[in-house]
RNA sequence: GUGGCUGUAGCUCAGUUGGUUAGAGUGCAAGAUUGUGGAUCUUGAUGUCGUGGGUUCAAGUCCCAUCAGCCACCCCA
C-alpha cells in the first residue's frame, strides 16, 4: 500500500465478513421474484447516454447532474446506468421480447452508478433489485407488482416501513394539473424558497411536499393531484386500492408522491422506511404505459419498481433481522505428526470432492493451537487425527456445539456430515 | 451542488493550557496447556496521529488547503 490507494468517493468493497447478507437478500429476492413469474435479465451497466436522457427525462437531476458519462474511443457518447429500467425497455424493444414466453416479466439485479453527494444509504455505486411487467394495463397487474415488493420486504423479516401509493394520471392530466399548480402558486412567488422557485419552472408537483413550513403553508390549499386526474385514471386507481386491500396489503394514499423520472403514469407507489435518515425510500416505482412505444417499440403498457439493495441490509440491520447462516465449515481437520498430515490432506480433498467444506491449518503444529483455529472457524465439527486414530483408521470427530466426541472410522467420516 | 460535524492501532475510542518514548478496551499472535477450542491469566506485535503545507525552540493538539466519512438540504435507491 506505499501509493497509498483508495477507492473512489461514494463507492464501497462488500467485504468478506458482509458477503452473506448480500447473497441472502439476493437469493430471498431471486426466490420471491421468481415464485411470482419472473425471469431475470441481466443488461450492460452502461448504454448510450441518449437512451436515459430520452425516457428519463432531460431536465430531472439524474440526467442533468448525476450521470456519470463518457465517449468510447469511437467517440460514441455512452453513461453508466443510472437506474434499471430503461436498459430492460431498451433490451425488450431490440429482442422483441413481447412475443417470447418469458418476455414480459422481468426482474435484474444490479450496480447503479449515480454523481450524488455520498451520504449513508446514498452512494455513486449502488446496488439494485427490480422488476418490470409489460403488455397489460389491468389494475390487478399494478396490484401484484405492488404485492410482490411488499412480500420481498415481508419475507426478509422487515417491519418498520409503510406502502404509499398515488396515481399521477396521464401526461395529460398531469400537464393540466401542473398549470393549474402554477396558475396557484406565482401569485405567492415572492413567498415561497429559492428551491420552489425553480421547481415552479421544472416541476410544480415538487412544490407539494417541499419541507419549507412558509412553502407548507401555502401548499396546504394547492390544487392535489388526485382531484385532477382523468376519468380513466381514477378509475383505474380505484380498483388498484380494491385489489391490494382484497391482497391485505395495507397502504396508505400519498398525494404528493411523484417520482423523480419523467416516464411514470397512473399507479406510483414508495416503500417508506422512517427510521433510515433523509434517504428513506426503500423501493419505489410506478406504470409507464408510454415508455415502450417512446423508446422506439410497439406501444406496449408496463410497470415496475426498484429498490436498493444497501438500505434494504441496513433496514434489516437495524430491526436485528437474520441473514441465514453466517458461512462456516462443517469440518476442521486437525492432526498430529507427519504421517496424520498426510492422511488429513488426503482426507481434506476427499471432503472438497464431495462437496462438503472443509478446513485444515498447516501453519499451526501444536493441537493447542489447530483446536482453537478450528473453534475461530466457527466449524460444526472438528476431526482429529493423531498416532492412535491413524492405527486403527478411525478419527476422532468433536462437535463444537455441543462438545460431544466420537470416534468413527475415516472411510464413514463423508456419509457421516451428509447426515448430520 | 449548498451548509455543518468528524478523521489517532484491524475495530471502538482517550489524549488536559502546544512539551520529551502517543494510550486504553477489543481484536490479533505466543505461552500457561507437546491429545482437545470457547473461560481465565501471562507475555508480545502493530500507528506515515487522513494527506499536504504553514506558525513555533517544539504540533496528535493552533492555522490554511485538500481528501474522505457522517448529518441536514437537494435528490432518490
Amino acid at each position: 500500500m506505499a501509493e497509498g490507494y483508495k477507492i473512489p468517493r461514494g463507492t464501497f468493497d462488500i467485504l468478506p465478513s458482509e458477503s452473506y447478507k448480500w447473497n441472502y437478500v439476493m437469493a430471498t429476492f431471486r426466490r420471491i421474484a421468481e415464485s411470482y413469474g419472473y425471469h431475470q435479465i441481466t443488461t450492460p451497466i452502461f448504454e448510450q447516454s441518449d437512451l436515459f436522457e430520452r425516457s428519463v427525462g432531460d431536465a430531472t437531476d439524474i440526467i442533468q447532474k448525476e450521470m456519470y458519462r463518457f465517449q468510447d474511443r469511437k467517440g460514441r457518447s455512452l453513461a453508466l446506468r443510472p437506474e434499471g429500467t430503461a436498459p430492460v425497455v431498451r433490451s425488450f424493444v431490440e429482442n422483441n421480447l413481447l412475443y417470447e414466453k418469458k418476455g414480459n416479466r422481468l426482474y435484474y439485479m444490479g450496480p447503479m452508478f449515480r454523481y450524488d453527494r455520498p451520504q449513508k444509504g446514498r452512494y455513486r455505486q449502488f446496488y439494485q433489485y427490480g422488476v418490470e411487467n409489460f403488455g397489460s394495463d389491468h389494475p390487478y397487474i399494478d396490484a401484484e407488482v405492488i404485492a410482490l415488493g411488499y412480500s420481498f420486504l415481508k419475507e426478509l423479516g422487515l417491519t418498520d416501513f409503510s406502502l404509499e401509493i398515488n396515481s399521477i394520471g396521464t401526461a395529460k392530466s398531469s400537464e393540466v394539473h401542473n398549470a393549474a399548480l402554477s396558475a396557484y402558486f406565482e401569485p405567492h412567488l415572492e413567498e415561497l424558497c429559492a428551491d420552489c422557485r425553480t421547481r415552479l419552472n421544472k416541476n410544480p408537483k415538487r412544490l407539494l411536499d417541499c419541507k419549507v413550513p412558509s412553502c407548507r403553508a401555502i401548499a396546504g390549499n394547492a390544487p392535489s393531484m388526485l382531484a385532477y386526474l382523468d376519468e380513466e385514471s381514477a378509475a383505474h386507481f380505484a380498483r388498484v386500492q380494491e385489489y391490494l386491500t382484497l391482497m391485505e396489503i395495507p397502504f396508505t394514499i400519498n398525494p404528493t408522491i411523484v417520482r423523480g423520472l419523467d416516464y411514470y403514469s397512473k399507479t406510483a407507489f414508495e416503500y417508506i422506511n422512517n427510521n433510515l435518515g433523509s434517504q428513506n425510500a426503500l423501493a419505489g416505482g410506478g406504470r409507464y404505459d408510454t415508455l415502450v412505444e417512446q423508446l422506439g417499440g410497439k406501444a406496449t403498457t408496463g410497470i415496475g419498481f426498484a429498490g436498493g439493495f444497501e438500505r434494504l441490509i441496513l433496514s434489516m440491520e437495524q430491526e436485528n433481522l437474520s441473514f441465514g447462516e453466517v458461512p462456516h465449515p462443517r469440518i476442521f481437520l486437525v492432526s498430529l505428526g507427519d504421517e496424520a498430515e498426510k492422511t488429513a490432506i488426503k482426507l481434506l480433498t476427499d471432503l472438497h470432492n464431495a462437496g462438503i467444506s472443509a478446513a485444515f491449518d498447516v501453519d499451526k503444529t501444536t493441537l493447542n493451537a489447530q483446536m482453537k483455529a478450528a473453534g475461530k472457524s466457527d466449524t460444526d465439527f472438528t476431526g482429529i487425527m493423531g498416532d492412535d486414530e491413524i492405527k486403527s483408521g478411525k478419527i476422532s470427530l468433536k462437535n463444537m456445539r455441543s462438545g460431544e466426541q466420537i470416534l468413527i472410522p475415516i472411510n464413514e467420516l463423508i456419509t457421516f456430515l451428509k447426515k448430520n
